[in-house]
RNA sequence: GGAGUGUUGUCCGAGCGGCUGAAGGAGCAUGAUUGGAAAUCAUGUAUACGGGUAACAACCUGUAUCGAGGGUUCAAAUCCCUCACACUCCGCCA
């Protein structure tokens, strides 16, 4: 969430801003006119309750001196009354008032791309050559079904598309790459987590994913008593939980930054991508992914994000991935980012890079929406930043490693660093068929 | 699922419908004392949102906040309702 106060004392900056975000200006000017009138009411309501507490304060003293006070309480009937209908004017200004602030994505910072898709984001940099052939490589669907490590059509009987069942050396490999992960995120002095994957609305909000983005997520509905939904929904990133485990907090600055990571699962409806990626581990409504987040001093976010980046980054380099660094526009970037850079790995059969982890400094929208504060030296209270990103996809993972390190007979070579977490297997042969 | 108890500030803990932003401790900070420290004494020790003076900081003032939300009342930490969470006992269960 913004900062009203910011909006309000710097109004054209703010459009401008988020113009490049595809906010239109006029939003902004009805939102600064709710919140003038808001506090214009505010500013009555508040002389109205100072003159009641005043009052009270008089009735109390008659009270213990056993006068009478009837006039002053009649009179406070009729104070009390309009302080109910201006708090119910208050009330509605500022639920309008959070209706479009909750809507607002964040401020995208200077140095971000400015244009309104993904045409317009600019390659930070490469690391390694895409993976060459001299045969035409597979698609990773095709080596897994080949393989019989990667079952879809088990997984669409029982389940539905976008699922998938895993077997034999294939779950060994999806195991050993977020063992892998794990292990080197740790390494790196993240502090391991293994959070709950439904999480509550308030949660959901304070990561930003609600209330604009209901349509993203699986809701669990109570069927015994629609009445009272209880609320939860299937975590579509452990970024919900890694940050709302900090919600309301205040939390010492001495410990800050403090650096988290988990395996989860992630859920996602993928409503409006139908056709996209149908085939393969690119776009599942269910798959695992070993996130990163950071929540840190406003002054550090920017070193942070450096920092989470070369984190994620040094995974694929330990795996010998080939990928490049590309800072997302101010139209493509998520939401909460002030700032994303995506890694996109090199997918052979695709002859493409696709996006494997999203790094982003969410600054102190997050932090606002969740409430999340920290303690300075001189004890004043002040908004952490949060950061998060993908260290990473592990779905997307298994991919890049099945079309890059393919062989011509169809068997895959696995990765030198992932050899001890395979229990020394060095080649992916295909599994036995049961029917 | 059933029955009961509880949720107060950084922590512990008191609280009769008005004099309670909240007793009393502890902790922390500053000052005094000391050659220095301990002990002792004194003072201070929330957050949010308004308004004003002023504007890298700050100060004055109002309102709100005692798990959350609603209600009763001139007035609610205190009474009523709903919900969340925690603990205890019973039942069930991986």
């Amino acid at each position: 969430m913004l900062d009203i106060k910011v909006i309000r004392e710097n109004l054209d900056w703010a459009k401008e801003k988020l113009a490049t975000r595809g906010i239109k200006p006029e939003q902004l000017d009805e939102l600064v006119a709710i919140d003038a009138k808001r506090r214009e009411a505010m500013v009555q309501s508040e002389n109205l309750k100072a003159e009641r507490n005043e009052v009270s304060k008089k009735i109390a003293e008659a009270k213990r001196n056993k006068e009478d006070a009837a006039d002053a309480i009649k009179n406070m009937r009729e104070v009390g009354a309009k302080i109910k209908d201006l708090d119910k004017d208050i009330d509605e200004l500022t639920e309008k008032q959070e209706y479009i602030l909750l809507r607002l994505p964040n401020f995208p910072a200077d140095s971000d791309p400015i244009g309104p898709d993904e045409s317009y984001n600019e390659e930070v940099r490469r690391w390694s050559e895409p993976t060459k052939f001299d045969y035409a490589p597979k698609a990773h669907w095709d080596l897994g079904t080949d393989l019989n490590i990667l079952d879809w059509d088990a997984a669409s009987k029982v389940s539905a598309a976008r699922f998938v069942y895993y077997k034999g050396a294939g779950a060994l490999l999806e195991r050993a790459v977020y063992n892998f992960f794990l292990d080197e995120n740790t390494k790196e002095g993240y502090t391991e987590i293994i959070p709950p994957s439904l999480v509550n609305n308030d949660s959901m909000q304070g990561t930003g994913q609600f209330p604009k983005f209901t349509e993203d997520v699986y809701t669990i509905v109570e069927n015994d008593d629609p009445e009272v939904p209880r609320n939860l929904t299937l975590i579509p990133t452990a970024e919900v939980p890694l940050v709302n485990y900090f919600r309301g907090d205040i939390i010492d600055g001495k410990n800050l930054p403090i650096n988290v990571t988990a395996l989860s699962p992630a859920f996602r409806s993928e409503a409006g991508s139908a056709g996209r990626d149908t085939r393969g581990l690119i776009r599942m409504h269910e798959f695992r992914k070993v996130e990163m987040v950071k929540v840190v001093k406003p002054e550090d976010s920017w070193e942070e994000l450096e920092k989470l980046t070369h984190n994620a980054e040094h995974l694929l380099q330990k795996l010998n991935l080939p990928y490049r660094v590309v800072a997302l526009s101010t139209g493509d970037a998520s939401f909460t980012s002030a700032k994303t850079y995506d890694l996109e790995v090199w997918m052979p059969a695709q002859d493409t890079y696709r996006e494997i982890s999203s790094c982003s400094n969410c600054t102190d929208f997050q932090a606002r929406r969740a409430q999340i504060r920290y303690r300075d030296e001189d004890g004043k209270v002040k908004l952490t930043h949060t950061l998060n990103g993908s260290g990473l996809a592990v779905g997307r993972t298994v991919a890049a490693i099945l079309e890059n390190y393919q062989n011509e007979n169809g068997t895959v070579t696995v990765p030198e660093a992932l050899v001890p977490y395979m229990h020394g297997m060095t080649k992916i042969t295909p599994e036995v068929k049961w029917h």
